[in-house]
DNA sequence: TATGTTAGTGTAAAAGTAACACTAATTAAT
DNA sequence: ATTAATTAGTGTTACTTTTACACTAACATA
């Protein structure tokens, strides 16, 4: 009698406990990357290997350790799981609703990042094989978990917030600025007014002038800009 | 000894547990309200317990349930610790710095809601006592854990989102344009023209006037509106 | 030198924002 | 009944921002 009640307690406590380990906290990051040959944003995708998701394409996560911030935690596995290192993670928000994840209870933060597919280099050859998947194509299917709507949530907020994201680090450090027109276009799913697109960017002091030209085309060449630190120091 | 294997297995998973137990997933709820006498903001708080927080102010939180929706956490943990019920609740983001909490990690997801003080029957007289305090006043306070942090990122969130927010929820179903002028005033602390204002709300079709009038004034009587639920379909 | 291609530019109308001061309606006090 | 106090309610003008729109300039190639 003595010893039960101490026991007893302890195996609420225990069953209490193990109910929480199955309770993980995740990141998922939504690497968004600029396609400039064919204007177009591309995502940065895995294959699942979870049933019943296996196979199907899922955004970059994995679970966050116990002495780690989380902001730390979305760029530690983006390195780890694609080789992607010194980009900026801005987290868009909580996703949890209690079967989003088929292994147990997995409470994920999502974050994004914009950047250029052409100057990083991805682990491609070893697992999880990382993989550049057009944005578009991905909307007309499937996804693991609940990485459809992570996707177009963030999707959402960099549209909404297009005037205070890095855009620049979807861009060469010098482009021109049709390319730049394009890069908008594609992130906003609308085309632009060249007249109109070009004072407006002009005004907001975002870039500069430069003094080089593009080379090797076959029409006039369009003069080259920069942006300017200055001009955005709020990333949101 | 034979009473004693048992014993040091159990010390053994509670310490094992007890270190899963540290990484925990908690919801904060920042309830602004609204002062229509003092034309100012409220905050719903807590006092802090825990130490080295004991006697501070905190926000309301609790610990997520295993089998339970982060937003529904909110939901509850609103109404478990105040009474209140039926707010609408929206998501800020999630903190989660590792140091956040004394007692282990827990990352938390912060919401806000924006609610009539003198249209909530709180459990003031029973723990954790919640009670309303002067927005102004707690700026110049230390709050425990990050909640200050919270509080300045919440009430930036609905700063930016001026537009989109249920400020309806703030103020009775029948107001006065100067009494609608006077909350946004406080929620975006500085003054608006009165003019403006009135041309603004009412192209916005936020609002619609009734055929009623202020009772028991000792000055002109103001013609009372309310909100047009249908000119504001999307929070944030 | 003609053709194809993209770069680069200005203006006018419309909508939105910002600044600003007086009259109207009521109660309370005399 | 008059006056004072108090808040409600209203319009215009200048300025800024947004939108719509079409032609010339510069280069490479055939």
């Amino acid at each position: 009698m003595h010893s039960k009640a101490p026991e007893e307690n302890i195996n609420k406590s225990i069953k209490k406990i193990d109910s929480y380990f199955k309770s993980a906290l995740s990141v998922d990051c939504v690497i968004f990357g600029y396609d400039k040959e064919n204007e177009e944003l591309l995502l940065l995708t895995l294959k699942s290997d979870i049933p019943p998701y296996k196979g199907l394409h899922c955004l970059v996560g994995d679970l966050v350790q116990i002495n780690e911030n989380i902001d730390d935690a979305a760029t530690r596995v983006l390195r780890e799981r694609t080789g992607i290192d010194n980009v900026f993670l801005h987290q868009v928000r909580a996703f949890g609703d209690v079967d989003r994840h088929p292994v147990g209870r997995v409470v994920t933060v999502a974050y994004y990042a914009l950047v250029q597919p052409a100057s990083i280099k991805l682990n491609t050859d070893q697992p999880p094989h990382p993989t550049w998947k057009s944005l578009e194509n991905l909307q007309s299917k499937p996804m693991a978990f609940d990485h459809k709507e992570i996707l177009h949530e963030s999707l959402l907020h960099i549209q909404n917030h297009i005037l205070d994201i890095p855009v620049e680090s979807m861009l060469p450090s010098h482009f021109t600025l049709s390319e730049l027109q394009s890069l908008y276009e594609a992130i906003l799913q609308k085309p632009l007014d060249k007249r109109n697109f070009r004072k407006k960017v002009l005004k907001l002091n975002l870039i500069r002038e430069t003094s080089r030209v593009q080379k090797n085309v076959t029409h006039r060449p369009a003069k080259l800009y920069t942006f300017n630190r200055e001009g955005k120091e709020s990333v949101l």
